[in-house]
DNA sequence: AATCAGAATGAGAATTGTTTTCAACAGCTA
DNA sequence: TAGCTGTTGAAAACAATTCTCATTCTGATT
């Protein structure tokens, strides 16, 4: 997705929830852009300088109640952050859980499917409304083997 | 699966890492096994009184090393024990957004089994070595909605 | 049974990722 | 420019979890 038409987006789901697109929310989102990949808090302050840590922590929660990023929790220290689907795509994460890293990765077409279409009947007969699927890979990644 | 048959094999679990199945160990693993679904350290804590809250936080990583119960993240303020997969049967979860409980679920044997296909191709050809996957279903449940 | 060494416990202190506070600042509107 | 409102940064507060340490328990050995 070509940068403008990212902004006017995040643009736009900001404004709905009355919060503007600032600089240092630019910062953030440029830096998660760039990473491709669900990064810490720590990994944020260390690659865009300049950015306090109260801001950035109070602004990945106003983000993501945009629905601009997705917060990512493991059994690891610190929670991750990355763009939300709609600006990148469905996707799966690898958790290594020696290093703690985290690595998208996605499902073929057809098995996603098949997934979906039993999830969707589960949650038909207990009654929840489904908004999301959250499947992870739990184990150890080739750097850590 | 019967109370002396899981205590011989937690035991054993547990002597393999060197450590007692104590009698506050024993506490746990009973509460965990009364709820049936995974349940947060105040609730363990409510549940069965008498257990110091630093004894129960120990030796839940205790009990998550030997294989005995599972740890749950979700973005929720606690984290969640159950009994590990092998004293019970390998299921899923349905988290509620709003209230934060969790549910456990199980797919179909196809549905599992078309999923556990495609994700060791993944896990492959990336060269993940796969402990464990985590399936949730995301939303709103019955209650709550 | 008595002893002894190492492990486990309980109460509270310490740690640490995250949230909140609040004074100063920036951006918009008139 | 003045005034209002939302945002920022630094530091304090918060809370789930972990650690400390003195005491108690366990269980192997005599």
């Amino acid at each position: 997705m070509a940068t403008d038409e990212l902004d006017d987006e995040i643009t736009t789901l900001l404004h709905q929830e009355d919060q503007r697109y600032t600089k240092g929310r630019r910062a953030l989102v440029a830096t998660l852009r760039a990473e491709g990949q669900p990064v810490t808090i720590p990994q944020i302050l260390d690659a865009s300088d300049g950015l306090a840590q109260s801001s950035v922590y109070r602004n990945l929660v106003v983000l993501e109640e945009a629905g601009v990023v997705t917060r990512i929790v493991t059994n690891d220290d610190f929670a991750r952050y990355e763009l939300a689907e709609q600006f990148t795509h469905h996707h799966h994460h690898l958790i290594c859980s020696s290093c703690g890293d985290v690595i998208d990765f996605s499902l073929d077409d057809q098995a996603e499917a098949g997934l979906d279409e039993a999830l969707n009947e589960i949650a038909e007969q207990v009654g929840f409304t489904v908004e999301a699927h959250r499947l992870d890979l739990v184990g150890t990644c080739a750097d850590c083997d």
